[in-house]
DNA sequence: GCGTGATTACTCGGATACAAGATGTCCGAGTTTGAGCGG
DNA sequence: CCGCTCAAACTCGGACATCTTGTATCCGAGTAATCACGC
């Protein structure tokens, strides 16, 4: 029960975009090197996150990867869910009649968490803190 | 990002015991025929309940696992815990100065989630439900 | 100077490798109950 | 009826086996900008 790595990596990278370059496009190797991270694994999480998306991409020299218009809007729960998926929390495995008040009760819970993930925008902690 | 599944069996052992055997020692046979489990693996989770001090154990004949008197207490969050450590949901792999402003926000939405789940207790689903 | 082609700097996707953790099994050791048996 | 022994019913812990998932790498294909070169 823990969020992957992959989602911090994320989480960064869309920070150090707002803060840093919020209009052009930045490639890769830069952004890895700045979170001292492989390239080719950070661009599986960057197309996850074009896929979903939240930012853009262009191909060809001098590209990368960009935010849109209105990235202010993104919210944590935005990339938790393109990275992660949307899937639940918790996931009942026994067949005892529909409506489990166990998962119920867990998935209660999951939504608190995520009520308070969506009012978090990313562009909150961009500008405070540039990572 | 998901719970286990022996946190899900274990939170519905908690639930059986409470609505069925609130006083007498139950064997991993019978929980585990119960859940569809088997019982070797059931008996894992078990003694991480045993060890966080949910429950109790009477060994030898007739013996197995019972609820201990405060059981009504017993929270969602307990149960978790003590299946799934009590470690971070969320942990910044990136050495960018102390103080992740990122890791602080889900820390933050992590609290959220818990303080539901500590409100909950497995005594409350266990009445209106039998599992 | 101007098109045209080659080179370069990128993204994108698939295939693969590796490690860790979740899941599940097997077995041996200790512990208590209870039944059987001999006096 | 009493006490002893022994088997059965349990928990407990460690050592495995397996499967999925996260993490990471490599490579080939496509794309756009830029550079070089010839006219």
């Amino acid at each position: 029960m823990k969020f992957s790595q992959a989602t911090d990596y994320a989480l960064h990278v869309m920070t150090y975009l707002m803060s840093h370059a919020p209009d052009k496009p930045v490639g890769v190797q830069t952004l890895a090197d700045r979170l001292g991270v492989s390239q080719t694994y950070l661009s599986k999480m960057l197309s996850k996150l074009v896929k979903a998306g939240l930012i853009g991409s262009v191909s060809g020299a001098n590209g990368g990867y960009r935010l849109k218009a209105n990235y202010d809007r993104i919210s944590f729960l935005d990339v938790i869910h393109a990275i992660e998926g949307t899937a639940s929390i918790f996931e009942c495995g026994l067949n005892h009649g529909e409506g489990c008040a166990i998962q119920q009760v867990v998935m209660d819970a999951e939504r608190q968490m995520e009520q308070y993930l969506s009012d978090k925008k990313i562009a909150d902690v961009a500008r405070q803190h540039t990572s």
